[in-house]
RNA sequence: CGGGGUAUAGCGUAGUCCGGUUAUCGCGCCACAUUUGGGAUGUGGAGGUCGUAAGUUCGAAUCUUACUACCCCGACCA
């Protein structure tokens, strides 16, 4: 058990924040909002990275690198796009420090305010189609599929670790096409790709689904999500991918000549997850002794302990440790022998578990006389004797069946906490216990925000695979034709 | 930006109301020894401009003023 760790269930915000620190994720750093992500936690973020980018490229996505400064003036050309975003921008002004007049410190040196103001990305969209204008001339330049690892700033009032910081790290996938099908195509894959990566990596159920108009991205005609649970029951969106239309296009003027020689605006899309991902992997697996990983994203899988008393016993279980390590390592399992003297068995079991390493091997001597290993597997915090034979065996398939249960124990909790509702007194109370509630809605922006504004839920998305059926909204009574997922989100 | 709160060692804290020796305690850290099957024990040790600046006073962590930073609640949000 971790010692002086609050519960989920006492206090579950609380529970994050320690976490997140104590597994050594991350911490607060001296800059108001931005957090520093230290080793272990970066360790994870580049599983997930490594992983996406694979799976974005056998799409026949490249990678490419945009400027972190935009001119000021590029963000004023769309329209609902500087409304969604001017509230929370960076700007810089200056580009050259000078002594303060009263000769203590540094103030920006007069002399150097830039001409035109710059702001510090907080999504490329615009830089992005300034370049693309250049790079498409014809329909043979299509299409156009890139993507970029970068920063990004929004200036958040109220910011979490990983959940909402002022900076933090994310790709952005910027395609142009032909056609407005093509485009459709396109944002319908990428979320497909999300969902898919979330559910096998992340082993995390999604929701893969719609936004409504008031939820938008601002200067999307749609925008494809990706929706989870968290074991709060808020839910969390994870990823998202947006169809602009030509919205870019028209605002930046690309253009290009068709096979029919007629002069037409390209058609757009743009996607992205971001470091939040690291916020529901936690949320979504660990527990009251800390953080639980799934094997796929665990940057340590296996993790081996000694205990013994002589000299000859620790000779003996260097030599075992050495035959399994290499064996793992052959399996490509990541494995880690931790016969550092200085801190006892008992600690090691702790940490480990609070780091959530899927599987932990206690090789002791004991148990070696018997020929048999202790097995610990994290996301029970079960233990059972395993005989020495076939023990990475034993271990690779441990691992499969670790993913596959964190997967369902995820998902029969969102099931569990997943249910209709039908009259508004109902939904009322209902909202105060968490989870996703399926309503009629009768498809208004009014609606959905009086919604919001009475019990904090909003319309998470509307669900591709939706079932068609009659019924009547939840707060107009006024006819509807399917249900949409109501939940209060992160 | 509105409303409330906090600031003492790496972390968590006592002391502040009612000013007075060398600023309290726990964890962590360092050294040595004994230990090792679920966060070891003993002994010794290091570590502080009490958020910053000014003021009151013989004397300020303690009283006054200003400033700064952070936290919580709102508005905003991937």
């Amino acid at each position: 058990m971790a010692k002086d760790f609050v519960k989920r269930e006492e206090n579950y915000s609380e529970w994050y924040n320690e976490l997140v620190v104590r597994a050594d994720l991350a911490e607060n750093s001296s800059v108001r909002g931005c957090m520093v992500i230290k080793p272990y936690g970066y360790a994870i973020w580049e599983k997930m990275q490594h992983t996406l980018d694979a799976m974005f490229k056998q799409t026949g996505v490249q990678n490419a690198y945009f400027p972190l400064f935009i001119p000021k003036s590029f963000f004023e050309k769309e329209a609902e796009h500087v409304e969604g975003f001017a509230k929370e921008c960076a700007i810089v002004t200056h580009h050259r420090l000078a002594k303060s007049p009263d000769g203590k410190g540094l103030v920006p040196d007069p002399e150097a305010r830039l001409e035109e103001e710059l702001i510090v990305r907080p999504t490329s969209e615009t830089i992005i189609w300034d370049t693309y204008r250049k790079w498409i001339k014809s329909y043979r330049d299509l299409p156009i599929l890139c993507n970029q690892w970068a920063n990004v700033v929004r200036w958040e009032m109220r910011t979490r670790m990983f959940l909402r910081t002022a900076e933090f790290l994310w790709q952005e996938g910027h395609t142009a096409h032909e056609t407005s099908q093509e485009a459709e195509e396109e944002t319908i894959k990428m979320m497909h790709v999300y969902a898919d990566f979330a559910e096998k990596y992340m082993a995390m159920p999604v929701v893969r689904g719609v936004k409504t108009a008031n939820e938008r991205f601002a200067g999307a005609v749609d925008t494809y999500c990706i929706e989870a649970m968290m074991q709060d029951g808020k839910a969390l969106q994870a990823g998202t991918s947006h169809f602009l239309g030509q919205n870019f296009a028209k605002a930046f003027d690309v253009k290009f000549l068709s096979k029919d020689n007629k002069l037409e605006y390209v058609w757009a899309t743009s996607w992205g997850v971001s470091t939040r991902l690291m916020g529901a992997l936690i949320m979504t697996h660990s527990d009251d002794n800390g953080l639980v990983l799934p094997p796929m994203l665990a940057p340590l899988q296996v993790v081996l302990i000694p205990i013994y008393k002589t000299d000859e016993e620790k000779q003996m279980i260097d030599e075992l440790a050495t035959k399994i390590q290499q064996e793992l390592k052959s399996k490509d399992i990541t494995v880690k022998y931790d016969d550092d003297n200085k801190t006892k068995p008992g600690w090691k079991f702790n940490e480990y578990e609070f780091k959530g390493v899927p599987v932990r091997l206690t090789l002791g001597a004991r148990d070696l006389k018997e020929d048999k290993i202790e097995v610990f597997r994290r996301d029970t915090c079960e233990k059972l004797l395993h005989q020495t034979e076939g023990i990475c065996e034993y271990i690779e398939q441990l691992l499969k069946d670790i993913q596959d249960n964190l997967f369902k124990k995820a998902l029969t909790l969102r099931e569990q906490k997943t249910r209709k509702v039908d009259t508004w007194e109902e939904f009322k109370t209902e909202i105060e216990k968490g989870g996703f509630l399926l309503c009629h809605w009768d498809g208004t922006t009014e609606t959905e925000l009086k919604i919001k504004e009475e019990t904090k839920a909003t319309i998470r998305c509307i669900p591709l695979d939706n079932p068609q059926e009659e019924g009547k909204c939840i707060y107009t009574g006024k006819p509807s034709r399917q249900r949409v997922i109501f939940a209060r989100n992160y």
